[in-house]
RNA sequence: GCCGGAGUGGCGAAACUGGUAGACGCGCCAGACUCAAAAUCUGGUUUGGGAAACCAAGUGUCGGUUCGAUUCCGACCUCCGGCACCA
């Protein structure tokens, strides 16, 4: 064995010896028990990053601590190369979308292999190669022959300069980022998948999504966003002509309260209101002044403009004024809802805004504060403290009785009904961008919207494009969008329109498992490897990707293509990779410095107070601490470090920082520390190896030093194996092993027994620490006297007899505070136990002299006396 | 604004089911080895008081439940993630 550890050499040769022998290569076997280890796969964007390397670093060790356990282990990788920075690279570096994604993704596959990940490489796939995505438009075809996809309008956010659809991300403070003219929102024909019909059995079987985190639940739970209410309508007369403008509302024992209503500026009441008011018709065009993102909407600066128009209360049949206001979207819900101010806050400030009036029909029932209209208190909003007022028959009634009296009133005059409603909208699909997988549809003037046939599949991504910015390029490519009509082959038009990324992603899990079948999307085997027994990706997909995934994954099983009923049995959501940000404005934009280069001070809490730019001293001022991103420019590049200290150490220091689900501040100085531990667990075995290898018979009896070395191995080991397997706090793993090891080069037995023991104890550290330090411990195996791959090798039992003891230590408080600790005998009563520890000296100090109030035994843990 | 999460030494963290707060590692300090340095090894390291034994305080803030709270409950503060066209 080599003297010194020497991670680029042993890396090399375990890695090949990994390949030669097809370790990770997976093949369906009924016989054995699966296990399906998926993690969230990259957007090939140039290099790794660090949130990759601890996303992957998770899912290896969790795949080959399975593997160990004699699972047959499926972990693929493939590459989401769809998308919008393949079309910035094409703008700014003047190469074509495909080439750039092309060349990153050899890299970064270059980069994974080199960090040591067992992957079965046989099952890569990219999502922009038309093998994958012709897939995805047949698919799309079967759901629009079922009618789960469908065109509406949507807002857009749009740059009137450029003509371009903007991405939320590509709206800086409201303008666009090329060239910085105010962004509006236009309305535009989209195609949208009904993820609404699948709302109810999407949050029904959250609830048997128990691998799941809590947290990641109660997201999804609450952006599905079930809710009872009243669906009812204001009767109005308009020009001679009878109508009716419908709301939705959870406040329906509020109704008696409405002083106004608000519709959205698209509203066909607003257009109509606005047909001779200049100054309506300007305030709709202001309306339009802004994006479409949801926080924006939601802190933005509430206005309005009443429409001079008036609708009926359907209860009382008063008289009731129509607002416009630009917090109300048309696309979400009736585009219009009902005002009580005296009990929604967001309704109060309006009324006291625009001084229209605030009329309570809720009171307190315990009567203990009084409802005064000057200011607004949380109570006014509150359905559970109160009852109705001044609401004519319904007075007296609390929350849910006075709902079922007035749905029911509704009901009776037909203008409203109870309704279970989703804040869930349905999923608009269409982009209107390059870099993506073509809608397969063609628009003909006489035959409407024909679907591409099947055997005409895929539509092709066209490759000569320009992208200039400005538009869609694909709508330029007279070539692509003329074709003849499939139905009648009269001269039409194909849909120009790509697909949103996450459809790719909602998928590829499925795809792994079929991946070399030209012939159908998915075949059987998708039935032996799903679900996916676990799934590791960021926190911040907890909504998005994986509703949509398992949206996705329904429509896959309805349609009979698979069996499971959701894709993802159990999850672990990473915390994210953070690091702090540094920034300079110019011209009133951020522009990003990295980390490294800047120095900074610090105060004695450890925070950063102040930052100089190392190139030209200047100062920098110091942003948050934020996820390691590109556009923050905070991001480490791991290959320098594989390059300095080898793949093992920064997988080691990746799981040791912190546990996997929190976020996790990266800091140069102690993946050093992980490479000292190597160092020091290469140089043990190597020290012992060299006297050569005990033989296999165990000794038949130890004395109390031996014993105790050895409880403590399989102490080690049991917890290790606990933290592994269930807790997946891989960071106290390794700390048990680095403890074990602390121990173990005290322990200087070089008895025969010894050196048993030590064998032992370097064996199974060697066989615990295999799944996060694969490389080493390969090394490692082999010179302890094992032939053959580690990665295959089963995981260790726990030898029982090992873990035995005659005496345990117990901690004594008086008070509840630690003033003793005595060492009571395995199965020693209660009654002894508080003998013994009343007997403390250090106990008798505090005890003396006062009367026992009461004793607490805890067994095997505390004895607290209480004076 | 809404939804979710986090806050513990100089730093990353540990304490798993309400029971010894700070394991393990980084950093720092001291020592050993060395002509010297690096590397390595040994010891110390929450804060305050004390030579020490030891005592007191201490897990974002304020309050509550309990023999006992980092852990449970209530209110608040700060930071982070998501908010439907970044992926």
């Amino acid at each position: 064995m080599e003297e010194n550890y020497q991670p680029a050499i042993i890396e090399a040769k375990t890695q090949q010896l990994w390949e030669d022998k097809g370790v990770f290569r997976a093949v369906e076997d009924p016989s054995r028990e699966k296990y399906y280890c998926l993690s969230m796969f990259p957007y090939p964007s140039g290099r790794l990053h660090m949130g990759h390397v601890r996303n992957y670093t998770i899912g290896d060790v969790m795949a080959r601590y399975q593997r160990m356990l004699g699972k047959n282990v499926l972990q693929p990788m493939g590459w989401d190369a769809f998308g919008l920075p393949a079309e910035n690279a094409a703008m700014g570096k003047g190469v074509h979308p495909a080439d750039w994604t092309f060349e990153n993704i050899a890299y970064m596959k270059r980069q994974l292999k080199e960090l040591g990940f067992g992957y079965d490489w046989q099952r890569e796939l990219a999502t922009c190669s038309p093998e994958y995505y012709r897939w995805e438009q047949w698919f799309f075809l079967r759901l629009l022959e079922k009618g789960l996809v469908y065109k509406k309008t949507a807002p857009v956010n749009w740059c009137p300069h450029d003509h371009t659809v903007l991405a939320n991300e590509q709206v800086i403070e409201g303008c666009c980022w090329r060239c910085d003219t105010p962004v509006v929102r236009k309305e535009i024909s989209q195609w949208f998948m009904r993820i609404t019909a699948y709302a109810e059995e999407l949050l029904a079987e959250l609830d048997t999504l128990d691998g799941w985190p809590e947290q990641v639940r109660t997201m999804q739970a609450n952006w599905i966003g079930k809710s009872h209410g009243v669906r009812f309508a204001f009767p109005y007369t308009l020009e001679g002509k009878e109508g009716k403008l419908w709301v939705y509302t959870t406040r329906a024992d509020t109704i008696m309260g409405v002083t106004f209503c608000v519709v959205a500026p698209e509203h066909p009441l607003a257009a109509h209101a606005a047909r001779h008011r200049p100054d309506l018709v300007d305030f709709i065009r202001e309306c339009e002044q802004s994006g479409t993102a949801e926080a924006d909407m939601a802190t933005m600066e509430k206005k309005g403009m009443d429409t001079g128009l008036t609708v009926r209360h359907p209860l009382t049949g008063n008289d009731i004024p129509v607002w416009v206001g630009n917090y109300v979207l048309m696309s979400y819900g009736e585009g219009a809802v009902m005002a009580v101010p005296a009990h929604d806050e967001r309704d109060f400030h309006f009324a006291k805004r625009y001084g229209l009036g605030i009329q309570q029909v809720i009171a307190r029932k315990d009567g203990k504060e009084t409802f005064d209209e000057a200011e607004w208190q949380d109570w006014y909003g509150d359905k559970t403290l109160g009852v109705c007022v001044h609401s004519a028959a319904y007075d007296g009634l609390d929350h849910g009785a006075a709902v079922d009296a007035i749905a029911k009133d509704l009901a009776a005059l037909d203008l409203g009904e109870k309704q279970t409603n989703f804040r869930l909208r349905d999923w608009g699909v269409s982009r209107q961008r390059y870099w993506g997988c073509p809608v397969p549809v063609i628009t003909c003037e006489s035959c409407g919207t024909v679907p591409v046939p099947d055997q005409d599949l895929p539509v092709l991504l066209p490759r000569d494009v320009d992208i200039t910015g400005v538009g869609s390029p694909l709508t330029r490519l007279d070539d692509f969008v003329n074709v003849p009509c499939p139905c009648c082959g009269k001269p039409a038009q194909r849909e120009t329109d790509t697909f949103d990324t996450f459809m790719e992603s909602s998928w590829y899990f499925a795809r792994y498992t079929s991946a070399d079948n030209a012939e159908a999307m998915l075949d059987e085997r998708a039935n032996y490897w799903l679900p996916v027994d676990q799934y590791i990706g960021g926190i911040e997909h907890a909504i998005l990707h994986l509703l949509y995934s398992r949206f996705y994954h329904k429509l896959l099983r309805d349609a009979g293509l698979l069996k499971a009923k959701e894709p993802f049995a159990r999850l672990l959501t990473q915390g994210m990779v953070v690091a702090p940000t540094f920034f300079r404005e110019a011209e009133g934009r951020k522009q990003y410095v990295g980390p490294d280069e800047v120095d900074v001070t610090t105060d004695d809490k450890g925070r950063i107070t102040s930052a100089l730019l190392k190139k030209d001293g200047q100062p920098v001022r110091v942003g948050g601490t934020e996820k390691m991103s590109k556009s923050k420019n905070n991001g480490v590049d791991p290959e320098h470090l594989v390059t300095r200290y080898g793949a093992d150490t920064v997988r080691l220091f990746t799981m040791f920082a912190a546990p996997p689900d929190q976020s996790l501040e990266w800091s140069d100085s102690g993946v050093e520390g992980g490479f000292r531990f190597l160092r020091r667990l290469w140089r043990q075995v190597s020290q012992h190896v060299e006297n050569g290898i005990p033989d296999g018979t165990a000794p038949s009896t130890f004395n109390d030093g031996q014993k105790q070395i050895r409880r403590q191995v399989h102490e080690t080991l049991k917890k290790v194996t606990d933290d592994m397997g269930r807790r997946f706090t891989f960071n106290t793993a390794i700390a048990a092993n680095m403890e074990l090891l602390n121990s173990l080069s005290r322990f200087e037995d070089t008895s025969e027994a010894g050196r048993w023991i030590r064998q032992e104890a370097l064996e199974r550290v060697t066989l615990m620490l295999a799944p996060i330090v694969p490389h080493i411990t390969q090394s490692l195996w082999e010179a302890l006297g094992h032939e053959g791959i580690i990665a295959t090798a089963p995981w260790p039992k726990v030898d029982a007899s090992a873990l035995v003891q005659d005496a345990i230590e117990m901690v004594v408080q008086v008070n509840g505070k630690l003033r003793g600790k005595i060492s009571a005998p395995v199965g020693a009563t209660s009654d002894a136990i508080q003998a013994l520890a009343l007997a403390d000296e250090g106990v008798q100090r505090f005890v003396e002299g006062q009367p026992l109030k009461k004793v607490i035994v805890v067994p095997g843990k505390l004895v607290n006396i209480v004076v």
